[in-house]
DNA sequence: TGTCGTTTCAAACGCATGTTTAAATCGAAC
DNA sequence: GTTCGATTTAAACATGCGTTTGAAACGACA
């Protein structure tokens, strides 16, 4: 035995490890299980049989299971915020921009087979652990911005922050749900085309063409008289 | 030893039994520690400590844990399905009607304190268990239906049925995030005023206003020209 | 070849879990 | 008062968990 390592970075480690690292097959095999499991659902004895290594090589390497939770939520966000980018601001008309953003943002969230990555991140946002901060510091907020931007281009400059908030909010909510409910939407429409050809489409078509109405509705219905009630 | 009781009737129980009823007691201690750790993650350790009873009560009055939190959850959603009613449809105009079925639906989502019904209902909703059937078409359904039935009123008879049905999402999903998306929400936005007197209101009216913009808006643009792309 | 720090390994540890057991207690009916 | 089924009880059981241990295996370097 000798020193333990608890840091993020590699042991010893003479970069080409042997069989490419136990390190490295850690934390490529908790992911799909921490996923599905949840971080206390799954166990390290099913992670270590899948990597193919002892079980006391969690703790060598991480210091404990719940490190290389950590480090596996890390590493699951650098994979999928390079996955699917959002448009680009400055070459795009706003209306449009938030058409490709909602198709975006739908296509991140509903990618066929559902892979860990999203399933790990969605687990963080329904009850964080210490690694939700980050996530949504370098994460979530950057795109809520840009998308903020955009919707007050498109409600004008005279709208409230607080309500376009809300309307981003709205946006998010939208896609969110689907993915949020696809257990009790399924259950709801049995006989849905969940699984036709591409069901993204025409849903980002209609949540794009809902929101845009609704920003634009709602704001100017503000501007006329609405009183209380 | 005698014969042991898995049915959902109490065994012998002489109606008034001792101290309110060992099954009774383990229902409602049952109820905040499944809806805050999970069926999972609670303990029948904890729960009949709780409950003031022995540990063995649970296998004797339910058979198993199993069995214990099924009737659980039945347990909340009876109480849960009568605490904010929905208004009446035929005594409201649609616009009104939705408005109003929007702020129930909030109240119900995030009352404060968040009753540990609504907690333990999220959990079956986000990942369902043997207990989450029943929940679909007894308790989700019919609103969902009587929802779809004004939003068909207020996109007039010409929209097709399956717009009818995204728009309820859009509706419902906007509701849902707020609930869901809670603990992000409190890290993006730390100065909201999450706690304010009573924040439901104006969130309600922006939800309701935004939804009727889009529906109706959203009908109409499609009706004129609304090609591809 | 011999040495030393690093990494792996099988085995065990300590603890918490859901469940079972058999005896004790209770409550009415006879 | 006795009896008998229903209920409660303390204790144990079997299992699975995260973690620790001490030795073996490895790899570079002298």
């Amino acid at each position: 035995m000798a020193s333990r390592n608890t840091s993020t970075a590699a042991p010893g480690s003479t970069a080409s490890d042997g069989a490419a690292g136990t390190r490295a097959r850690l934390l490529e095999s908790a992911g799909p299980i921490f996923a599905e499991k949840g971080r206390d659902g799954a166990t390290v004895r099913e992670i270590c049989e899948r990597a193919g290594v002892n079980v006391a090589s969690i703790n060598y390497h991480f210091g404990d299971k719940e490190s290389l939770y950590v480090e596996v939520v890390r590493h699951a966000r650098r994979q999928r915020e390079t996955a699917y980018p959002y448009p680009d601001e400055s070459q795009t008309a706003p209306d449009q921009w938030l058409a490709r953003f909602v198709e975006v943002l739908l296509r991140r969230l509903m990618e066929p087979g559902t892979p860990w990555q999203v399933r790990l991140l969605m687990r963080e946002v329904l009850e964080p652990s210490s690694a939700c901060a980050t996530l949504v510091d370098d994460y979530f907020r950057p795109d809520f911005d840009r998308l903020l931007h955009v919707i007050r281009q498109i409600a004008g400059p005279n709208e409230p922050a607080s309500e376009c908030r809300r309307m981003a909010m709205s946006v998010v909510g939208q896609c969110v749900f689907y993915r949020v409910s696809e257990h009790i939407l399924r259950r709801l429409f049995p006989s849905e085309d969940w699984a036709c050809d591409d069901p993204i489409k025409p849903l980002a078509r209609h949540i794009a063409r809902f929101s845009l109405a609704g920003i634009r509705g709602s704001s100017r219905s503000r501007c006329e008289g609405d009183d209380d009630e």
